[in-house]
DNA sequence: CTGTCAATATGACATAGATCAAGGAGAGTC
DNA sequence: GACTCTCCTTGATCTATGTCATATTGACAG
């Protein structure tokens, strides 16, 4: 539908597992190098433009997606329509690999917030090397107990904290991961989702996390320029984020 | 301190695992008749007054606990010093394992809500029954799958629906486990905690749940007399429960 | 039977976020 | 350059829940 400036699907130079860049920060790293070579053949690439689904809440799971570039969100959607983004994964995270850990369907959607590249792995195929070496379940067994004690985390944050400790929260996490100094020296972050996604990740609405940002640009804390964020007051960030005002 | 109805030290005979009533609820329930007997050597039952402490949050795990009987929590204290109750714990259920799937210290503490018995069983134990019987390890992954999906749920619930839908889903949740029907056929269940401690599960302060009961028996939606509940219009309770209202 | 303590209830009030209704503002399209 | 869309902002108002201070109640101790 857009310009595909991503999609380039004679270019095969990238599609190796060896040369991927964020091998290093997937499970699949443990595998040797003949192992990576045959999950190379078996295994497809997919390019997803924001918004495209990879798998929906309810569904079965038919196999896993490891990111290469971009980022997903997985979104619970309730009864009543009430939309919440529970995590979010970037490079080198596997989504999807929790329906191998017991037979049930994914509880969540999986959707490209920004254009992503992502490799699929088919069920049959992660089985096998899930058999052929017992490391890789341990690896992913341990990246879903990461994932389990962050989504408590965020639990009892959503229970015991306010927006504005939730919303500094996670600028803090963007930050970790995407964070730079600038020419000032001072800390920068390129928010990479959406203002109505900052709400859903934070579980709040649109309008509260705008009034917010307004408050947090007035008191100095920090600002912001479209989804550049500089902190200018570092300490009260760190302090706010931790503490319920 | 208190009466010591359930301590009774001399009393061996229903300590062995072949005859614990709770047997079939657990993980442990896959290990072989002489695999039992041999847990039964190296167990250590353990009887706990309301109050009493478990474990902290923090600690290293040292071993794991079986509830044989009683109730226990799972308790999250943030910076602030706000604590919620984070997971409640039947008979049956081994709490404390999570440090067996990676080596990371408690996240939570877990404490006694009501008398309990449970039984020890010591880390290089549990890895010696780990490893003479592989379907234990799955056993417990699969315990541990469905509390991080039910903790989602909460954790989804916690910022899409309100206090009273969140109340109800939880007295649901108690009378699916100790419910029963009284002489007019309404459906009853005694809950097994106290208000304040429902406050901590929902995650409001104890006040609004006196209001939010005041209001579901003035509505005739339910009666609570001490900790005994009665439905008198299930209709309303399980659309409410599911519903934003 | 009275004092004490923990748990719960009640009332008055404060406040964080939701809701609803308009109004910009930027990117792609005609 | 005007059109339309989606995303975001802003203002007015409403409501759920928190806060704080003060009863009440029931269990147990002396």
């Amino acid at each position: 539908m857009k310009k595909d400036s991503f999609n380039m699907p004679g270019k095969k130079s990238t599609d190796s597992c060896m040369e991927c860049t964020s091998l290093p920060d997937t499970e699949w790293q443990c595998l040797g190098e003949s192992q990576l070579a045959s999950l190379d053949k078996c295994k497809s690439v997919i390019n997803c433009e924001p918004g495209e689904t990879l798998f929906s809440q309810g569904e079965k799971g038919n196999g896993v997606y490891c990111i290469k570039s971009g980022l997903i969100g997985l979104r619970r959607v309730d009864v009543n329509g009430n939309s919440v983004l529970v995590r979010l994964s970037t490079p080198g995270t596997t989504v999807g690999y929790r329906t191998f850990l017991t037979k049930s369907p994914h509880v969540n959607s999986a959707e490209a917030l920004t254009s992503s590249v992502l490799c699929y792995i088919s069920r049959p195929n992660v089985d096998k090397f899930l058999k052929a070496n017992p490391l890789l379940g341990e690896r992913f067994l341990q990246h879903f107990y990461d994932d389990a004690t962050e989504t408590e985390n965020d639990y009892v944050r959503s229970l015991t904290m306010g927006m504005k400790s939730r919303f500094l929260h996670l600028i803090l996490v963007f930050y970790e991961r995407f964070g730079y100094q600038n020419e000032n020296g001072n800390a920068v972050v390129d928010i990479p989702v959406k203002k109505g996604e900052i709400a859903e990740l934070v579980g709040v609405r649109p309008e509260s996390i705008s009034r917010l940002i307004d408050q947090l640009q007035t008191d100095e804390v920090m600002q912001f320029k479209d989804r550049r964020v500089e902190f200018t007051d570092i300490e009260a960030i760190l302090q706010q984020a931790g503490a319920t005002v």
